[in-house]
Order: C-alpha cells, then sequence, then structure tokens
DNA sequence: TGTTGTCAGATTGTCAACAATCTTCTTGAC
DNA sequence: GTCAAGAAGATTGTTGACAATCTGACAACA
C-alpha cells in the first residue's frame, strides 16, 4: 500500500505489521489518496492534466501541499511530471504494460519464494489455504467473476504483506497499483478463472512443502499469463480504436 | 540515473536515450544531486538528521526547493521522511540490504534475459566484448582493483541504458545507488575479481547466443554473489562494533 | 527515585504572492 | 491556404512569513 493511502488492517489474519503509522496524515498525504483514487478507478483520462490551482480550489487549500501530493503520486507511476509543464496521469504505453508486468513476475517469484522459504510460513498457511479453498469455491460458479477476481487481489496483497520487507512490499505495492486496470483481464471467463485456480492451489503446496524454486516458478508463470491476456486485450483495443477513428 | 542526476552521455558506444531531458534543472533536483552525492559518499552519517532550514541556508535558497529535494531522495531511499520529524540519512540494516540485493539479483536477471532476447542486441555486443576484455586485462593485474570495480561499474550501468525501457531502468538505478557502498565488496580481492570476470564473459556469450535464460540464470548468481559478500563483511563490521562497544 | 506536567525553542506544515516560463491565439506575410 | 512571429493568458517555480507540532529540559508530585 502507497504510504499517502490509509493504513487498514490486513483482511486475513496474521500479525499485523509493527510500522510507524502516522495517526494524522497531511495534507499532501490525503489529497494524494483521493486523486490515486480518482486515476484508478478512470475519472481522469489518461494523459490528461493535472493542474495545481484547480486541485488546490477543490480541496480549499493551496498549492503547497497539491504539489507535494503531485509528487507522491508520480513515485507511484500514476502521474508523470514535466519539467514547467506540470502533472498529467500517466498514458501507458503497451509496451510499459508489458514491461510492468516482467517486473512484478520476477518480484512476484522472489516473493512467493521468500515465503517458502520462511520457517516461519506455517503461521500464515491456515488462512492461505482457506483462502484458495474460497477461490476454488468461486471458480466453480461463473457468475462471481467479480468476487473471484476481488478474492485474488486480496490474497495477492497478504501475500506481499507477509512476505516481504519494506522495499519489496513498496515496489510490489505501486507496481500493482499500476496495473490494476488490466490485472483483472486475466481472470475474466469462467476458462481463464479454472486455470488460475490451479495455479493457487500448486501455489499454497510448495509454500507448504517449502519447495521455494516451484513456488518461485509457479508464481512467474501466473504473472506471465495475466501479462499475455492483458496485452491480447490491449491490442484488441488499440486495432478496434484505429478502425474506427479510419471510418 | 536518477532524474535528479545530471544527465551525463553514456561512456560506452550506443544509441542514446531519446529522452526529455530538461535543459534546465530546478532548483530542487541540483539540490538533490547535491545531496545525494554527500550521503552515497558518506559525507552523512546513516541515521543523521537533514534539516530543511540548515540546507537551505546553505544553498541560499527558501525551504520549498529543499522540502522537495528531500522528497526526492526519498524516492531513491537515500533519506528516509517522518511526519513533522523530517528527514535523516537512510540507515540499512543487514536484513534490507540483503532485500535489495535480493530484488537487484532478479531484475538484472530480467533485465539480461531481455537484452539475450532482443533481435536488436548485435548493435551492442562489439562494446560489451571490449569491456569485458579490458576486465580480463585488469583482473591478472591485481593492484588495479579501483579500476576493475569501475569498470564494472559502468558496465552494468551500460547494460540498465540499452536493456530496459524506462521503469526497469529506473527501478535499477534506485536500488544501485542504494547499495553503492557494498557492490564493490564482492571484488575486494583479486581471487573475487577472477571469479567476477568468468561471469562476465559467460553473460557476453549467452547474449551473443541469444540464451536468455541463461544469460539470466548467469546475472542472477553475480548478484547473489555480491550480496553475499556484502552480507558477510557487514556482519563482521557489526560484531566488531559489537566488541569495541562491551570493551 | 521515578513519573508526570509544563514550558520554551526548534522544526515541519501550510499559505499567499511574485517571478519565470510555457501555451495558445491572433496577426501578418508569402 | 500555410507558416512564422509576437503578445496575452495560463501555469509552474520560488519565496518569506505564519501556524501547528514535536523535542528536550526542568520542576512538581507521588
Amino acid at each position: 500500500m502507497p504510504s499517502y493511502a490509509a493504513r487498514t488492517a490486513m483482511p486475513l489474519a496474521g500479525a499485523d505489521a509493527p510500522e510507524t503509522a502516522p495517526l494524522t496524515q497531511s495534507l499532501a498525504e490525503q489529497i494524494a489518496a483521493r486523486l490515486s483514487e480518482r486515476i484508478v478507478a478512470g475519472a481522469y483520462a489518461p494523459g490528461q492534466r493535472i493542474m495545481e490551482q484547480a486541485i488546490a480550489a477543490e480541496f480549499a487549500v493551496s498549492r503547497g501541499p497539491v504539489r507535494e501530493a503531485l509528487r507522491l503520486l508520480e513515485k507511484d507511476g500514476l502521474v508523470t511530471i514535466l519539467a514547467r509543464r506540470g502533472a498529467q496521469v500517466t498514458n501507458l504505453s503497451i509496451a510499459e504494460v508489458r514491461e510492468i508486468f516482467d517486473i512484478r513476475a520476477m518480484l512476484n517469484g522472489l516473493r512467493d519464494r521468500l515465503i517458502a522459504e520462511d520457517p516461519g510460513r506455517m503461521r500464515y498457511l491456515p488462512a492461505l489455504e482457506a483462502e484458495v479453498a474460497k477461490l476454488a469455491r468461486l471458480a466453480r460458479d461463473a457468475d462471481r467473476g467479480d468476487e473471484y477476481v476481488e478474492t485474488v487481489s486480496r490474497l495477492n496483497r497478504y501475500l506481499t504483506h507477509v512476505a516481504s520487507n519494506r522495499r519489496l512490499r513498496t515496489i510490489l505495492d505501486s507496481l500493482a497499483l499500476q496495473t490494476l486496470r488490466y490485472s483483472q483481464i486475466g481472470l475474466s471467463t469462467p476458462q481463464r478463472r479454472r486455470q488460475s485456480i490451479q495455479h493457487w492451489q500448486k501455489l499454497v503446496k510448495a509454500i507448504r512443502d517449502g519447495d521455494g524454486a516451484e513456488a518461485e516458478r509457479i508464481a512467474r508463470q501466473r504473472v506471465q499469463d495475466s501479462r499475455d491476456a492483458a496485452i491480447a486485450q490491449l491490442q484488441r483495443l488499440a486495432t478496434d480504436n484505429k478502425a474506427r477513428h479510419a471510418a
């Protein structure tokens, strides 16, 4: 979770992070959190400019905190800041989406390998297995795709939360945020979800067995699969747009 | 290279990045670059507080740009900012150093695999081979350890530069900056350098052969080796300190 | 002796105004 | 009709001052 996001307790069981959670958020962090929601939700179009004065007026603050909020969002790749031209919502090319998924594949592999090799992993295995069992139930029901996606997302956040120290978590959270819009494409059909559940089951088994190499291999394959699904979808969209433009 | 660092031409041959290089750096970027040098060089001790007013006075600017510069440094992990308590030079625990090297191992693996699988890789192979040949010469001379370290560092920057799109480059540059102090430990003896040169030779061969999996494996192993050397050294230092403290 | 309350100084968070730069629209020439 | 030059407006970069909060020391109390 980015630092400006309000900290919420992890939904799955497990020891909470003993981190220094600030009790009060600065204005900049609050504004960053609000803008982040909008960008991820698509309320601002990719490429759209975000102007300091307008945001400052909307939230009734001066430009200082807004300026800082935009810097925070840039850190997560949600906006791009150009010198003397301000911030605009990051517009990812297909190549960039691919690159982000490639990085996520490697780092999710590392994450799950570290979990599988953690001597204390039995602490959170029950929660993991319960969640995967829930996934299996959802996968059998073609109508509950949204719930499936939500559960996978929560599972992923949980793994990132328990596995990694601060730095890996920061990077993974940031990358996940940037590709949120695309990640669910790989789970959009019942068939894909049945393939996905097999990955998760094998992953939990590898973690239980302490097989780090296998956990890494599965995690990597899983992200690469969703990468391919996302890219195929984006390419379809691009050609559609081009055709519509030509017409 | 972080965005606030002055952009210098890549020392090895190759097409330069067609990036939007700002012609003038903002005050914040200039200050960030200066502070970055000091931190990496060790002029500020880890854990030391950096106060906005003092820096502002030193560079004869207001606190605004200094504040922003500290945010830039935080993005690279060089300083840690706590709410209402300001910035301090990041103090990496041994566990954190290990984690950063783990992440670098994965992403260097990705980087070199992408290079090996790039159809246009022949463009920069001659430069790579020349540089590795230079390394081989330096490795035979026990007295030229510093030159060896410098060449390895340049080679690494070059690979990061040619291989990756912006996002992978950003992450790798940032992580390399944070572990600059420790990376050279793995090359500190003639024996270690002889082992290192073998890695580099195998890597270039794998790239030439287009063997992405092999390139990834070698790169990963190389970073893991320097990780182990760095951690062993840090643990020696820690126990030494403890002994001195007890005495 | 150890704990708690309070105070002054130090430091960060925020604001509003000014300066520097960029964008866009208009005007004019070819 | 197309392109270039210039001016007006919009936008970001920077500044100095004020407000809110934190830190450390000292005193009062159990």
